[in-house]
DNA sequence: ATCTATGTGACATTTTCCTGACAAAAGTAC
DNA sequence: GTACTTTTGTCAGGAAAATGTCACATAGAT
């Protein structure tokens, strides 16, 4: 149930993965170049990135994804066409996470892409003071007791408690929270805001984690 | 009544561990090579994966099912050929649960089978609060009376009880109760909960075990 | 042939989500 | 400090989405 950004030129090739990913339970965002592919960024859990792409190498796009603060914590599979030992080593040390050699099964794909979303703490738990957030089990527990949160409510904490003190703008949340095809208002941001402090027994001026910064955005206080 | 992947080249030696297997109240899937066994993995409770195979060697399988987060509990039993030691050792570390020596004698394989099985609950009973489940026997009893369930309905509930707490997509429970090559709607899920739910004596709204998580799937209650 | 289990589409119901309006608070300029 | 601007918090109702329910088609078993 992860948003996967599959940035690969040949269609077919394209197909095929979508329909395994989408089965195996993910969201698959399709990229044909790398600039395409830099677009679609923003809202992606994972990037499953081509070493060749029309317009310029999957290397590249990779190499300005890690330059940029935002996208460090990324994981990125590289897919590969050449077998030989120098270029897998070259593909690794410049920032992706894993890599795989075309032709691969789709089923190790997804075994790699399931592993390095766990790596990254797409699954697990997350603990934050008081707060306590089992992913696997879609479940929050404040001082011990459970909380009743919508999807949401629990993957907007989610998303913030991941990135504890770091701000996100409304933008950057309506993106990466909601989806980047969702076109809608900023208030519903605050909405979401105020629901979820109201079930952790938060006072908007005195936030235990969820910290407004006016004229900026939110952010999950460390 | 378990499924067993039997993976090994050696015709044989499979027959013969087919027909012993089977004696023993287990369905068994067969695979010749690593990648027919990788293929067939989804729908195993039990893995018996020879060390030797034409393709790669059977840990190179077992190293990448253990990555892979849907087979963390998958049981895995080598078997090896080799009698040293150390190579011993290597195997059961990589991640196999139990292995064998050849030449093993078949009862003690079947023992050692069922244990494994034993051990991750997939054989013997669950018990969960006023509801038993007889894993063996595919019988459900609610306060101690006998339920009449269909092989989808308690293959689903004994999936669910066997992970309480846990929240399953739509997605995840087809491919994992109904099986990969499944090409399913998420409704046929909601279908069969509600069906349990009917013979559990269940109201929806104040379920006693199988919780809806509104906007993510279902989980058995803690 | 009949019966049972299973899967699916249509429809009803419930819950969540989003939005627009307004209130409250914070920041700015005077 | 006051008046004004900007930003954020809050509320409530309707829209949208997710789930529950029902009825039926199909396939497989007895």
């Amino acid at each position: 149930m992860s948003k996967l950004l599959l940035v690969e030129d040949e269609p077919s090739v394209r197909m095929g993965l979508r329909l395994s990913l989408s089965k195996a339970g993910h969201q698959v965002l399709e990229a044909a170049t790398a600039s395409e592919g830099w677009e679609k960024i923003g809202s992606a859990d994972l990037v499953i990135l081509d070493w060749m792409l029309p317009d310029e190498p999957g290397v590249r796009l990779l190499e300005r994804l890690r330059r940029d603060g935002r996208y460090e914590n990324l994981p990125v599979l590289m897919l590969t066409a050449r077998a030989s030992e120098g270029d897998r080593v070259e593909g690794l040390t410049r920032g992706a996470d894993d890599y795989l050699t075309k032709p691969f099964s789709t089923p190790e794909l997804i075994a790699r892409v399931q592993a390095l979303l766990r790596r990254v703490g797409k699954s697990g738990r997350l603990e934050r003071g008081a707060l306590s957030l089992d992913l696997e089990r879609h479940q929050a527990f404040l001082d011990g007791h459970a909380l009743d949160l919508t999807r949401r409510e629990f993957d907007l904490l989610a998303f913030l408690a991941r990135h504890p003190g770091r701000v996100y703008t409304r933008e950057e949340l309506l993106e990466r929270v909601w989806g980047q095809e969702f076109l809608g208002t900023a208030r519903t941001v605050d909405q979401h805001v105020a629901q979820l402090r109201d079930k952790l027994n938060e006072d908007p001026k005195a936030p235990r984690f969820l910290e407004t910064l006016r004229g900026v955005g939110y952010r999950f206080r460390e």
